[in-house]
DNA sequence: CGAGGATTTGAAGGTTGTCAAGGAGGGTGG
DNA sequence: CCACCCTCCTTGACAACCTTCAAATCCTCG
């Protein structure tokens, strides 16, 4: 990792308005920029080991990260994609549960854990908001249980694509109709352990897909979808959109 | 369900210091009683379906229910299995996301929604612990996504039971050592619709750990655990409690 | 005792995993 | 500038695990 020298206002941050400071007015801000600083991660690297103390939590302001759980054998399974302005960490607990690696160059908002957990108590904007982004992420956790659990391979690609692609649009890099772009920061491997597939699997069922057309490959990872609706035929979900995340 | 119609008061309540109440002081309380009410549903009757509009949060008092999702070809995931002092429903948000049902004689303690969202703001004890506990939920959804994506139908046996018994024995109804007994308030049916297996393959596994000597059935739903250490090999977690929930 | 649901068990088949080899792309050094 | 290497990806053959389909047994309740 690098340290950022840089000093950055919140006035001018990215994630601003959607991070765990979203409800915050200028004098909290201002008692959070005391214990903030800015961290970046290689693509590849690790963030954080399972079990490592938490000297901090973070809101990512850049890039994408993965959560992921091991098995003593090397199975391994990824609990979660964070992306910017997602939360990194747990208050009141001193280490972390999860491996979190960068899978993209990342940025994070880093706060010291034992500052940070003072500040939740006084200031009921911050805990108010860390509990709308927890219950989301659990809704998001849940979604994924589904997937996990009862879709075949096939449906399984077919859903993150098409979660991924969901949450572009709802960035707004892409418009609602026509072909949409998916910029995917996975490898074959990061995709079957979200996926609990093999990447071997994973490679067969891209390859499906773009065979009958439903996605397009324009290098490995940037993927066009011609057609949403015919994406999520695939992902075996209500098609009126019952899907949460 | 019946309405019960006895009142009870917070102080001899059996969940007063675990539930999303447990932070509150005498005065929070009795701001509580005043919205609150009591209901039972019988085993396996329906407490919320997906999509239904929820005109209550409750806490569950005694029994057990089940949050699941189900496809419209009719696969279903369990995404949560709810016992005594658990949360249900989600503060600001109009309808349930899942179907929620009761597996045994189930009591909550419901709140209306509209002054228990009020009441959140105003008393944080309440948002706080709300907070804790939607935190240990999330780490339940990703102990679980770990289950489902990937271990071995026996794993994924060994593993429900442990977390059952791992809670059975927190909240102290046995002894940390020597044989434990676990109450399984599911059916086949239910711990496949959990662990992502058909009922057959449960059936199978259970009485293959059977056969083994690693779990003895009194009856269908009460099975005894002779050595728990012997059961959680089987789970194919770190043996020294790298678990989370 | 009979009915119906839950559970167990068997046999066959399919989806996915495992093992293995080869291809594509990008960066480095001669 | 090109050969080489490394990583990631693709594809094939086979095996294993789990599902599917089917039937028998157990259990509870009227």
């Amino acid at each position: 990792m690098s340290e950022a020298a840089l000093e950055q206002s919140c006035d001018s941050c990215p994630i601003r308005h959607r991070a765990v400071c979203a409800n915050c007015d200028a004098d909290e801000l201002r008692l959070l920029e005391e214990i903030k600083y800015y961290r970046t991660y290689e693509s590849g690297h690790p963030i954080i080991w399972a079990g490592d103390e938490m000297s901090f939590v973070a809101s990512v302001v850049r890039g994408a990260a993965t959560l992921s759980q091991t098995m003593e054998d090397g199975r391994t399974q990824m609990v979660g994609l964070l992306l910017a302005s997602d939360f990194i960490g747990r208050p009141g607990r001193e280490t972390s549960a999860y491996d979190v690696t960068a899978v993209s160059e990342v940025t994070l908002c880093c706060f010291r854990r034992r500052p940070f957990e003072k500040l939740m108590h006084s200031t009921p904007h911050i805990a108010q908001r860390l509990l709308d982004m927890t219950l989301d992420e659990l809704d998001a956790a849940r979604e994924w249980m589904l997937i996990l659990g009862r879709k075949t391979a096939r449906e399984k690609i077919a859903s993150l694509l098409a979660i991924v692609a969901r949450r572009e649009l709802s960035i707004g890099l892409t418009k609602p109709v026509g072909p949409v772009m998916v910029d995917l920061p996975l490898t074959r491997e990061a995709m079957a352990d979200y996926l609990g597939l093999t990447l071997e699997t994973v490679s067969r069922q891209v390859s499906a897909l773009k065979r009958e057309g439903i996605i397009v490959l324009h290098g490995k990872r940037r993927i066009e979808v011609p057609d949403m609706a015919r994406l999520i035929e695939e992902t075996g979900d209500d098609v009126d959109g019952g899907v949460v995340a």
